[in-house]
RNA sequence: GGGCGUGUAGCUCAGCUGGUCUAGAGCAUCUCGUUUACACCGAGAGGGUCACAGGUUCGAACCCUGUCACGCCCA
């Protein structure tokens, strides 16, 4: 069925034996686009066209792990763009009879809705508040914003965060299905409903198992702000104005004294040590002794150390827990003391000196320091420290203030949570990690065995892997997201024993190990000595987000279904997140069964706006998609989105949207022409027609290639190209006259060729149509329901098969493949002339020389009563020119009709 | 500072493994043209030392080296 030649099969289905033409007056003047949009949306939904068939085998299926859209995030027209490019190969693989697995998933666990949450209820959680049975929010008012939040308890934030979720999620929803997205809507899950949650705690079961995770109390990055752990994927330098600090230190039991320059000098409270470079000669003479703090008067390690940079500051510092990740390498290294000073809310915790761990020569003068500090905030700390600096009583050595001069200003990079406002802290806090500095090889060899469109985008993943420098931290701090499934074990005197932590069973998954007890225990021990406690903590988004494969195939729930759907095909997603999404996954893919996840990654550029900036909520320069879709039509949105190379960063650029609409409103009435023809059936035997259909026969073999190499760009330009220039402008024009001829009461040769002409021009439509369909779903559907859907058994385009070698199997190939051309350039040749006289194409011409070399004049034999056709010649004369070159035609001593009317 | 990418007509972009590229498209500009698919149109025209400088080659927008500018990622 898929195989027939559908200029073919419209005989088969001709009543009459002729070729059943539509009539044009029956369809509208214009094409109703929105009215299109819609309608064609829900007979896509009803006929199940893009529905998966679990029965088919692996090798005839095409798996797609979408991504799924953080739905609380702004929508913009960047969205349009990359879904689109991942549609249209889903649309090109599904013509060509794959059995299509295209889910769609919402990311909606996490920081970004509770972010949503709290701005739109202005409201707070705080698990020591009692839940409110019922409780009833809605959207904070301006007034009310200027109140302190409502406090409301973990229950009821999180209730709160599904009731709005479910609100975004459809919104995205409506912006898919009018895109024309041809997802699989039955394969529909959120990030945070029961089976993600059942996936991702199973997934950290396996790895527990595996000994991939481990808990344990270190240094952390952690914001304050959030007061919540971070991973180094979700880091960002930012250049910030800082100011050395020069500070004189002291050398225990001598009079010797240094200048350390530090840009955090209210971390001296905190300081464990004093390093200098080992060849450094300034300093070599301290090694093994101890420094003198000033104000705090506590004595501190001097010690070696390669990583310190004699060319910076003074080439000596100081080392605090913690001001950087060198001061961890250091404390680690070196066994220093813990002497943690910022607190998780970024203030500074009340120390006092003179107790186990804060050691001081003279405490009291210490803690009278400190206090002026304890509460505060870091900068504020900064700046009071800064001034008792200033003065002599400080001093370690007795020479006058500490501080050396003024401090000096200078901008350098510090770590910031993405989306955070403040310096990220180093804080020990006891979290979750995955092992993955072990297995880097392994994550660079599963890097490698995935084909990357483009290839160089392999790079990006190659280089993070590669530099990657910490294991994964598991766990948040948050409420809504993935808890983690563990509990701990309380000793007699009500200590968690983490060492001892019990791990859900999968089978009770998922669970909630804040409401849920652990086997063998009863609620009633929650929270008692010998009884046990749950963790508090969720996962981090990416800990689920990064089984999207696994999530959609029902990993360790159904094997069959699994083994149809993992790995999957294709993974499309934007460069921006290769280091956290598409490394999170494959590494959770060679984690858990040493596998890939997809064989093929696709990636997508980013949508800049026209000034080639990023476009982002702050800058106000987002645009929507959905008022575009509507002015300019969905095809339209999806030619634009089409147009860019896969991974190209590409500004925005309405004119575009523009063009796409003239390709939807020319492609109407190009077929309205074609599909209105009439003729009895012939097949095509024409040496213009078989010209053509060489041409044709090429492009379908260039955009195929095209399309099997992600170029789907490359496609639509040269199908467009052909559209226009091959097909309407000249084709079109060329077979015109001789099509009408069965209509005009043709019969005998003249019947056979208007017969060739048509079928021509309608297995021209036929496989353009097909060759735009994965780009333009709306107009291709319209117009293929005129006609080709019946004769073809196929009811959609959509379903119907990519062009081959098969629609041109009853074509003999032309005389002269050069023939369209040759026609071609003598119809330019003339209309040349009518343009420089300034008539209309549509003039007759009563008489014309048309001058070529002798070869050409011959070679367009064949083709000239066409040429003299279209161009309305009614007496031509030719004439030879020798030094024409090949192909070339001169119209002259052109004689037109007089005007008509 | 390192890596990757980009730099082609006023604008947005094609140009695949060096040879019809003495460089293309669309938009924009200019001129002309509407009775029969289409003014959401057609015909024609103008417009570029392919960022810059070297090199390889019979031949370079394309390969090599360096420089500059922009973007992203990582230090």
């Amino acid at each position: 069925m898929s195989d027939e030649n559908p200029a073919q099969a419209a005989s088969s289905s001709a009543p009459t034996g002729g070729v059943r033409a539509i009539d044009p007056a029956s369809l509208a003047k214009h094409f109703d686009a929105a009215g299109a949009e819609v309608r064609w949306d829900e007979a896509w939904q009803k006929s199940g066209i893009y529905r998966w068939d679990p029965d088919r085998p692996r090798d005839e299926t095409y798996v797609v792990d979408t991504p799924p859209p953080t739905a609380s995030g702004s929508l913009h027209v960047g969205h349009v763009f990359s879904y689109t490019q991942a549609d249209v190969m889903v649309r090109f693989e599904r013509m060509r009879g794959q059995n299509i697995f295209y889910p769609m998933g919402w990311d909606d666990n996490g920081l970004p809705t509770e972010r949503r949450v709290q701005n739109y209820y202005h409201v707070r959680c705080d698990p020591s508040t009692p839940y409110v049975e019922g409780l009833v929010l809605e959207e904070a008012s301006a007034k009310l914003r200027k109140k302190p939040p409502r406090l409301i308890s973990r229950p009821n934030f999180i209730e709160a965060c599904y009731g709005l979720i479910n609100q975004d999620e459809e919104y995205f929803r409506a912006l898919w299905r009018r895109l024309g997205l041809s997802v699989d809507w039955s394969q529909e899950y959120q990030t945070i409903d029961d089976h993600c949650r059942r996936i991702a705690q199973r997934s950290f079961r396996d790895l527990y198992d595996k000994g991939h995770v481990y808990t344990s109390e270190a240094p952390t990055m952690w914001d304050v702000d959030f007061q919540c752990a971070v991973a180094q994927a979700e880091v960002e330098d930012k250049q910030i104005r800082g100011a050395f600090h020069h500070i004189e230190f002291g050398v225990e039991g001598t009079d010797d004294s240094f200048v350390i320059a530090t840009t955090r000098p209210e971390l001296l409270p905190a300081c464990v040590g004093v390093t200098a470079h080992p060849d450094d000669d300034r300093y070599k003479s301290f090694f093994g002794k101890r420094a003198l703090t000033p104000l705090f008067r506590v004595p501190v390690p001097i010690f070696p150390s390669e990583l310190a940079d004699p060319e910076k500051g003074t080439g000596v510092l100081m080392v605090c827990t913690f001001g950087d990740a060198t001061d961890v390498v250091w404390w680690r290294d070196e066994g220093l003391m813990l002497r943690q000073l910022v607190g998780r809310n970024g203030r500074l915790l009340d120390v006092s000196f003179g107790s186990e761990g804060f050691e001081s020569l003279d405490a009291d003068a210490a803690n009278g320091y400190y206090a002026e500090l304890a509460g505060k905030n870091v900068k504020q700390a900064q700046s009071r420290i800064t001034e008792l600096l200033r003065e002599p009583e400080g001093s370690a050595t007795g020479r006058g203030a500490p501080l050396q001069g003024e401090p000096e200003t200078i901008q350098h990079p510090v770590k910031f949570f993405e989306k955070g406002d403040r310096p990220l802290e180093y804080l020990p806090t006891r979290q979750w990690f995955a092992r993955l500095l072990d297995h880097k090889d392994e994550l660079l060899a599963k890097g490698a065995e995935v084909d990357w469109h483009p290839a160089f985008m392999h790079a990006r993943f190659r280089d993070w892997t590669e530099k990657l420098s910490l294991d994964w931290c598991l766990s948040r701090q948050r409420y809504f997201g993935v808890p983690i499934p563990v509990w701990y074990p309380l000793d007699d005197a009500g200590e968690p024993n983490y060492d001892a932590a019990i791990v859900a069973e999968c089978a009770d998954m998922p669970v909630d190990p804040s409401v849920d007890a652990p086997k063998g225990y009863d609620e009633s021990n929650r929270d008692h000595p010998g009884g046990f406690t749950g963790d508090p903590d969720i996962f981090d988004t990416w800990f689920t987000s990064s089984m999207t494969p696994q999530i959609s195939s029902c990993w360790g729930i159904d094997d069959e279904r699994h083994a149809k759907l993992f790995p999957a095909d294709v993974r499309p997603q934007g460069h921006d997140i290769i280091r956290t999404w598409a490394f999170y996954t494959i590494a959770k893919a060679m984690l858990h069964e040493e596998s890939v996840p997809w064989h093929n990654a696709m990636i997508s550029g980013w949508i800049l706006d026209p000034d080639r900036k990023k476009m982002s909520k702050s800058k106000g320069n987002v645009m929507t998609p959905m008022p575009l879709l509507e002015q300019y039509t969905a095809d339209a949105g999806r030619y634009w989105a089409a147009s860019a190379r896969l991974g190209a960063d590409t500004a925005f650029d309405e004119k575009v949207w523009k063009i796409g609409k003239r390709l939807v409103t020319k492609i109407f009435n190009a077929a309205k022409f074609v599909l209105s023809q009439t003729a009895e059936v012939h097949p095509i035997s024409s040496e213009l027609d078989r010209a053509f259909v060489a041409k044709l026969r090429a492009l379908v073999e260039a955009s195929t290639a095209n399309f099997e190499d992600y170029n789907y760009a490359h496609s639509l330009q040269e199908t467009e190209s052909f559209f226009w220039t091959h097909f309407t402008d000249t084709y079109l024009e060329l077979a015109k006259v001789r099509a009408r001829g069965f209509a005009d009461g043709a019969s005998g040769d003249a019947a056979l060729a208007s017969g060739s002409a048509v079928a021509s021009l309608r297995l021209g439509l036929s496989v353009l149509l097909r060759l735009f369909a994965p780009i333009l779903p709306y107009i291709t559907e319209e117009v293929w329901s005129w006609a080709f859907a019946e004769e073809t058994g196929h009811q959609s385009i959509h379903i119907a098969s990519w062009p081959a070698d098969v629609d041109f199997a009853g074509v003999a190939a032309p005389d002269d493949a050069d023939s369209f051309d040759l026609a071609v350039a003598a119809q330019a040749a003339v209309n040349k002339a009518k343009a420089d006289a300034e008539v209309s194409m549509g003039r007759e011409v009563e008489s014309l020389v048309l001058r070529a070399n002798a070869a050409t004049l011959a070679r367009l034999a064949p083709v000239l009563p066409d040429v003299l056709d279209a161009t309305r010649t009614l007496s031509h004369e030719l004439v030879e020119k020798a030094d024409l070159e090949d192909g070339l035609f001169e119209g002259v001593e052109c004689t037109f009709a007089p005007k008509p009317g």
